[in-house]
DNA sequence: GGCCCTTTGAAGTAC
DNA sequence: GTACTTCAAAGGGCC
């Protein structure tokens, strides 16, 4: 149980105010700007972001009472049904391991909401909140596709000291408790951003598109302030809708780790009866925008009434710059706990698991199911060739046999039957430029990607590390600068067909 | 049926 | 150490 602190939540909150995104600058630099128009910048800010979420709210029409009303009529009918909840899962947990409710997961997190009408937060306030915090469960919450079942006291990884919630038996990972405490003062009234204002594929209005988005939604004061699908739905699912990918009935040679390792596996439908059972794909955990795409999903196609998710991520993504520092580091914090999570949950687990798989899985569909020497080793020891010392036929590489990048396929005139062995590597001569086209198409240069380097992710142990590093360090210069780096994250892939979306209006 | 698109971030591979 | 690649979610579109 490495690098966790129990001490106090600690392990949150005040080094927020640390992280130092790429537009650090810019948005210090708004901050002191906004000192003399902060009211006015405000407004204009939220309704860049929520206009359409006031707009759609019929109730806003009645004032901020009614709205206040709405939410809290919904707050009241969300208590009930989380409580019910709870309940279930209380049952469930005393019950046995495989007895998922039909949302098992958002075990450990429910913790007391500052937002709720008890809450230290008041609703009072006419500006226009950015954060989700309605309901009585924090609404990152229940983005964390965990479920109770596997924090139950027999699992092997966790401890059993979770349990925070009166009345309510649940257990807590030691990193967990105390989980999210939002920074100081909340952010109900921390507005948007508008230094985050690129040139916009789909300008952003209400819905991050030029036409305002027609006012036609249902009247519901969920679209207010979080995402309607984290309403408990008349099926018993969970708000998110997210069923628990846990639910995969584990095979007879599963035992209690494997199944805990299912909570990120795939649910896979009933496996064709076929050779021997899959083993249970287990997903990466969540980075933080995908966190903050899963609970605001729901929320933007209500209001644009899009569906097309190529779109939808556009907007979300626009969102996420828009976004307060706290409000992403919200979203940081909850990702570095599911890592954490994850890898206790799956300690041997690692990325390199499904690394290439889809890709492999293409390579495969075209190759012959014998003919893959599936790596250079393989491809070396086949045609008789030194393993250390000796160059991979054509590719003139060590690492990486193009034979199997080519898809499993010889295509040196000499590699038959081995007698030939490349020569050392020419600086000159590069291998992918070997590849064959049709497979390996030369790729544009695309922009490294500032995570790989600034937001490597540190064990908690050391005290700096509770939001990415590149967000606890001086605004670094990047490989590419801010705006060429947003600029050019519209050409991020393509190296892809690109195909115009649809323009709502 | 399966890949593409589109986003950001994390982590992998390649050099 | 740097650059590049892949995967994670999502669901309509497309072949």
């Amino acid at each position: 149980m490495p690098q966790l602190n129990s001490g106090g939540g600690d392990d949150l909150g005040a080094n927020d105010e640390m992280i130092s995104f790429k537009d650090e600058g810019e948005q210090d630099e708004k901050i002191q700007e906004s000192a003399f128009t902060e009211r006015d910048l405000a407004d204009l800010k939220s309704s860049l972001v929520n206009e359409s979420e006031i707009n759609q709210n019929p109730n806003s029409v009645a004032g901020p009472g009614a709205i206040r009303r709405g939410q809290q009529d919904e707050q009241r009918v969300y208590s009930d049904k989380h409580r019910d909840h709870l309940d279930d899962v209380s049952k469930h947990q005393d019950g046995g391991m495989y007895k998922a409710p039909p949302y098992s997961g958002y075990p450990f997190l429910m913790l007391p909401d500052p937002y709720l009408p008890n809450g230290s937060m008041s609703p009072s306030s006419n500006k226009v909140s950015v954060v989700q915090q309605p309901h009585g469960m924090h609404p990152i919450t229940s983005l964390l596709p965990y479920s109770n079942d596997h924090f139950n006291s027999s699992s092997p990884h966790l401890p059993t000291d979770m349990s925070q919630k009166p009345g309510v038996h649940r257990h807590q990972s030691q990193d967990l408790s105390g989980f999210y405490p939002l920074p100081p003062g909340g952010v109900g009234q921390i507005t948007p951003s508008v230094g985050w204002q690129s040139q916009p594929v789909y300008p952003i209005s209400s819905c991050g598109f030029r036409q305002p988005y027609p006012s036609s939604l249902p009247s519901s004061s969920s679209y207010s302030r979080f995402s309607p699908s984290l309403v408990l739905g008349p099926s018993g699912m969970h708000p998110t809708g997210i069923p628990h990918p846990a639910i995969v009935p584990p095979t007879g040679k599963q035992d209690h780790e494997q199944y805990d390792r299912n909570m990120y596996a795939k649910p896979h439908p009933e496996p064709k009866r076929e050779k021997e059972p899959k083993k249970p794909v287990i997903k990466k955990p969540l980075n933080a925008f995908m966190l903050y795409m899963k609970e605001m999903r729901a929320k933007v196609i209500a209001e644009c009434t899009l569906k097309e998710s190529a779109a939808i991520n556009q907007i979300l993504g626009r969102r996420w710059h828009a976004l307060t520092r706290e409000e992403q580091a919200k979203y940081y914090e909850l990702a570095r706990k599911e890592r954490q999570l994850h890898m206790q949950l799956y300690p041997s687990w690692s990325a390199r698991d499904n690394y290439g798989k889809k890709k492999r899985r293409k390579r495969e569909k075209q190759q012959d199911s014998n003919s893959d020497p599936g790596s250079p080793k393989k491809c070396r020891a086949r045609f008789g060739l030194n393993q250390q010392t000796d160059w991979c036929g054509p590719c003139r590489r060590k690492k990486k046999c193009v034979r199997y990048l080519q898809g499993g396929r010889c295509a040196s005139p000499h590699s038959s039957d081995g007698s030939a062995i490349d020569s050392p590597p020419s600086p000159v001569n590069p291998a992918p430029a070997l590849l064959s086209p049709a497979r390996a198409p030369p790729a544009p240069p695309t922009p490294a990607s500032p995570s790989a380097t600034d937001l490597t992710y540190v064990p908690s142990s050391l005290p700096s590390d509770r939001l990415p590093l590149s967000l606890s360090a001086p605004a670094k210069p990047s490989r590419l600068s801010v705006k060429a780096l947003t600029e050019s994250q519209h050409h991020h892939h393509h190296h892809h067909r690109r195909r115009a979306l649809p323009q709502p209006h």
